[in-house]
DNA sequence: CATGAATGAGAGTTCATTCAT
DNA sequence: AATGAATGAACTCTCATTCAT
């Protein structure tokens, strides 16, 4: 299999999967788009499935080298974080497979897949990790924030942004509002400034969210 | 059609389309489950993707219900807050069906489904609209928040944990992590406390988002 | 699933299998020559596979109970097999598809139906089985003979006949040698009478035939 | 294509068709295990039918003259055909391969190639053609047999036995039961001694089989 | 000669949908 | 209203065969 063809085969999978879904996608017409015959296909992915996962792995690495490039440990972390997180949700918005292929099959595909899905989630969530480091390191960000929880939940918000909104009339005007909005939220909290604490989160989640079962609280 | 076999009907779909997915549940396995023949399944619904929608929708209404009662406006809204998420979750955790169900089968159907179904997220963010709201008028939100904004940032931030989340391993102990790490983060912001705020989100997305087409900002 | 539907299919899958083989014919070709969507035939039968082994048991059991009915007990047994054996040739004589269906599909078939095909073999034998015990009541039939490795022999011997040899030009003369040599073989032997046996079978295999593992001999 | 290539994707052929049957052998499999690409296959044989048609047709001129070198005419036919039969039982055994062969393809394979197939029967046959003719000369057989017809129930025999009962548990203990009991058979015949014969075949059969259609009897 | 990537017709099987009962 | 046998289009996957290298 050359290069160049199973390029070719992958990239209509993209297109196709994510115009169509998985389902509705058949190989027959991947193979169509990809200008070779349907045994072609077969050539370079097992099974419809595999070819699934073939393309997403694909669309993932590049979406994740592109960003990558972004990051200048010089810069602030805020002016980065907003940065950054404003250029994935253009490169997402050019290639809207990307985002529906990462965000929406999970229950679709056996679950034997989504285990692997979830392992490219977090090659995607990389990025926010680092830009977060940095930030703590500069004294930007406070600095007993959780990075992991909070890089991922970063990522959650503009995959989901990107999923849910990304749609209908004055598609652009809205994204422009959610992302302000978000990154208001994000960088200073909804709390009002002065306003005194008497709850917190862990305090009351604490109490109520079932207790791990292994390990005993102290 | 009678009331009661409609709903086993509808149940029934909901169990299976959860548990197998769309693509995979067949309409046959339902009339079954639901204990009628499979013709009648097409008296309660013109198409299998009908049938879909229509369960999906009730799961919806069934979920909002039951957040709505736990919205009681003596109390401050950030315990409101984090009480109703916490519970939010809780139900959506022993229902991983309705969860899944719920937010996972977005390209699966045509994009004339699509639109329904952000119809039902409109429906399911009230409750967290009602909430800002509150704190507002509380004071203990800043007042300066675009509540619809806000509030699907809450939801998306919710549906995300549970969606992508609520999975392997030490399922709980995660689950309460990323709680509490996103609600401290909603409400307190990433940034250190007294640090000097020298980049908005607002300047850098003015000048880099593709200005919307139509309508020239002032 | 009614019956004459069923029937249908059987005896168009017969046909179809007998002439082309079970490799060439397609369940296409069934449905369409029993007059029923393909579909269809998958309500009568679960596989292929499964459809061609009903249609062979089929054929087995309507050939078994044609030739039963041949035996009448106040014959010599001799005349009896000379005639149930040319019954039982013309009846497969007219079924050609039928002889090649149940004698010629051994490797086609993954061994699991090997063992299915030999009960039915089994079945078949039976006729045979009933004459030789009724020629040696009789004392027709030499009583040291072995009953189920003889009427084994005669059914193999008409088999072969049948499956070898009912072809090309001159196929009924040729039959009628065959028959006529077999029978009179049968009955006789090969050995000149009043010739001297110097050399009898038992002696002669049993110093050269691997002995039984398990059981030594004395 | 050199001599040794074409022994080689011959030999593999026959492993192969032996061991899978005609249809589950792929033209793949036989290459890789020729240790050749699958395009020299094709300068081997036309087709995959053809290369089937040689595989056997090797096979049964390598039977023919094993069985031949064990001719010696100065022996008894009777001991002869006693040892002949069992060496080529005991060749066969080894090569399950051929005698499935030989036996089992007739309308897997399109008709054109059941004659052919016919062809290599006869050849296979010759060998017990040349011995009853021997015996005969030696007084030792009767005189009055049909020597084309003998021979070929002799092979059917042999064939049959191998086909139909070389398998399952005490393989070799029924084997040897059933050649003593077939040399027996053949050799003696069926009829108790000196009994009456108030019915010979040739009578039976002839006012019963239909006559041959164009040459009218004498 | 030899290769093996590419082909594409054709296979078995599934299942949403219909409609006579 | 309810049924479920029947349908047949559509699907994934296989593999004999070809042909440019």
């Amino acid at each position: 299999m050359e290069r160049d063809k199973k390029e070719c085969i992958l990239s209509a999978a993209v297109r196709a999967f994510a115009r169509f879904g998985f389902k509705k996608t058949s190989v027959d017409q991947i193979a169509k788009d990809a200008g070779v015959a349907k045994g072609t296909v077969y050539l370079a992915a097992d099974t419809k499935e595999d070819l699934f996962y073939q393309a997403v792995h694909r669309e993932v690495r590049a979406y994740t080298a592109e960003i990558a490039k972004l990051i200048d440990p010089r810069k602030r972390a805020d002016q980065l974080l907003a940065e950054v997180t404003l250029a994935g949700m253009k490169y997402l918005e050019e290639r809207p497979l990307v985002r529906d292929l990462i965000f929406g099959n999970h229950q679709l595909i056996l679950p034997e897949w989504a285990e692997r899905l979830d392992e490219l989630r977090t090659l995607g969530r990389q990025n926010a990790a680092e830009i977060v480091r940095l930030g703590m390191r500069q004294g930007v960000f406070r600095a007993e924030l959780d990075v992991e929880e909070l890089s991922s939940i970063l990522e959650d918000v503009a995959i989901a942004t990107q999923v849910f909104h990304n749609r209908g009339a004055n598609k652009e005007e809205r994204l422009r509002k959610r992302l302000v909005t978000a990154f208001d939220l994000l960088m200073n909290g909804i709390r009002a400034e002065g306003h005194v604490r008497s709850t917190d989160a862990a305090k009351v989640t604490d109490t109520t969210l079932p207790a791990p079962k292994s390990e005993p609280r102290a």
